[in-house]
Order: structure tokens, then sequence, then C-alpha cells
DNA sequence: ATAGATTGAATAGCATGCTATTCAATGAAC
DNA sequence: GTTCATTGAATAGCATGCTATTCAATCTAT
């Protein structure tokens, strides 16, 4: 039986790592000669597209936890691709604005996230890429739904 | 022409890293009782299919740094899940040997893991969680070699 | 044998992610 | 209009990953 042994190149969960990690290395490289990190690359893909959200908004669309963002706002205000101006309609909120290097950033930013995309799924037909990126979408999404829902239990049944 | 927009949500980097990380929440939750972390359990796999490997030996099975590796070794042993003899034929070497209690982790453990792979790709046909892991595994080595050869650029071209 | 290169490992410093806690501002209820 | 709950954000502390550096042990070539 295949009880005792695992085999972590057939793990869904070992390959999601090694390619996350691959990805945000290949992405990292690439725009590091913009000084950008790829977590902050992913905070601008949301202010390119929206200026002046709060952290809270960031947290949403995302899906990190608020403490992970308010960390990675604190390097992006320190490394100036944003500035962070008080809210006049809320006191607690601080809107994360872009500051002009971070415009300037789009295009470059954009292109080095496209090439390491394709180059990632240059293996892959066309049609398997739509498929990849459809069941990507789809495990995310049932592990998502699954976290929401409620942590069942350690693997074997349990009451609660 | 879609050279302003970019959707993170059709992004394989993107999506790799959230399911990345759902993975590992999710993998987490289920071995937190047993007091084992996602990495830590990765490096028991290795030493359960094989004891007394030296750091060396893990980094290159597991694909990480060898400062990373240091490090998990190092929170192993202070949690009581190795134990690191110094070899007796090279002074260098320190191998990582299996304690009891980690060996006791076995089953429960890899049962977790299967638990969290079943429960991601539980959206999936059979037929498309065979061509999920073998196109996860070739995204992964597209991006392995191409790291491996050698980083060309930003995304433009260029001469080096 | 010894000089120099290589190899195994540790350490420092940082980015990103997490949980848990705390604080201040806001909103709701009485 | 105080009291209480909620909400937005910051902070502490930790795990995991990285690069860069350092050190000691080993191996190679002379």
């Amino acid at each position: 039986m295949s009880t005792e042994i695992f085999d972590k190149d057939d793990s869904a969960g070992f390959l999601a790592n090694q390619m996350a990690r691959l990805f945000a290395a290949g992405l990292a490289r690439r725009i590091r000669p913009l000084d950008l990190a790829p977590a902050q690359f992913m905070v601008l893909l949301e202010l390119w597209r929206q200026d002046a959200l709060s952290q809270a908004e960031l947290v949403a669309r995302l899906d990190v936890e608020q403490a992970t963002m308010a960390n990675t706002l604190a390097r992006m205000e320190r490394d100036g691709l944003i500035q962070r101006l008080p809210s006049k309609t809320d006191g607690r909120v601080r809107l994360a604005c872009l500051t002009d290097r971070a415009r300037a950033l789009r295009r470059p930013a954009t292109a080095a996230a496209r090439a390491q995309n394709a180059e990632a799924l240059a293996g892959l037909t066309p049609q398997e890429r739509g498929a990849f990126l459809r069941m990507m979408k789809a495990v995310a999404d049932t592990m998502r739904t699954a976290r929401d829902a409620g942590p069942p239990a350690t693997g074997g049944a349990r009451d609660e």
C-alpha cells in the first residue's frame, strides 16, 4: 500500500511551493534593477489600477494578513514608492498613494512580470496554459473556501 | 493593446504564490497538533526516506539555499526532531539524525499532507489532477533550467 | 609537506508571511 | 452623551526564504 511512502515530487503542495519560489526568484531577478521586490510589485499592481487605497482595501484585494500589509507598506514608504496620507473622512485611515517613482515603474515592471510568466509557461502549449491557469484558480478557490469555512481538524474526524 | 493592463488573477506567478500560501496554511493547520511546521515536514520526508543525511544532501534534495537549511535544521534540533552528529569520515559534516519523536510523526504527518492535497484537488477531475501535477512539474522544471542557465536580464534585450 | 582551492556549515541581515496583541478612532445603543 | 463594540492600523515575535560573508576542514597540486 501507499500508506508508508509519500513522494514529494507528486505532492501538489510541494510542487506549488517550488513553483512559487521559482516564480518569486525569477521575478525578483527581473525587477531588481528597478529596486522593487515581488510583494511591493503586487501592491503597486493594485495602486496602478486605483490610487489612494487604504491598508484594509489592499488587504482585501491581495488576500494577505493585515500585519503583513502593514510591514510591506512601511517598506514601500521607506523606499519612496508610496506616501501615506491621512484620510479626511476617517481619522483611522492612512491612504497609500503612489509616488512619481512608483508611477514610472508601471511599464517596465509589468513587462518584467509578463516576461517571467511567459518564460515559466514556455514549455506548455497555448491550450495547456489556459487549462493550467484555470486549474490553479480552481485549486486556490477550493482552499480559500475550506479556510474561510472552518478548519475541520488534523486529518481524522473530530467533534467540535 | 494589453500593454497597460496586468490582471494578477490571470498571472501564473500570482496564482502560484496564492496556491503555495494556501497549501502551507492548510498543511500548517493540520500538522500544528503535531508541533510541526511545513518546512520541517519537508526535511522529515527526506530523513524518513533515508536517515543521517548531511546538510548539503538535504540542500540538494529540497532545492533550498544552504543558509535556509542551516536555520531550519537548527530549529528542528531545538524542537527535538533531529540530533546532529559529527560525521566520522569528514570533520566538516554534521549528519541530521531522526529522533524517536520524529520517527513517531511519520504516519500522522504524511496522512495530514495527503489530506491537504486531496482537499485542494477535490474540485478537479482525476484526469485533471494528473495533468495539473504534470504541468506544475514542467513549469517548475522550465524555471529551474532558466535559473541554472544564467539570468538573462530585466525583460528587454541586453548585451553581456 | 604545504599553498591554494574547494567544500560543509554557521552567521548576519533582510523580505515576506503568519498569529497575537494593542491602541486609537469611529459607530451604535442606551 | 457616555458606554461598548467595531474597525483601521501598528507592533512584537516567529518561521521560512534569500544573499553575502566567514570559518574550518578537506582535497589538490606541487
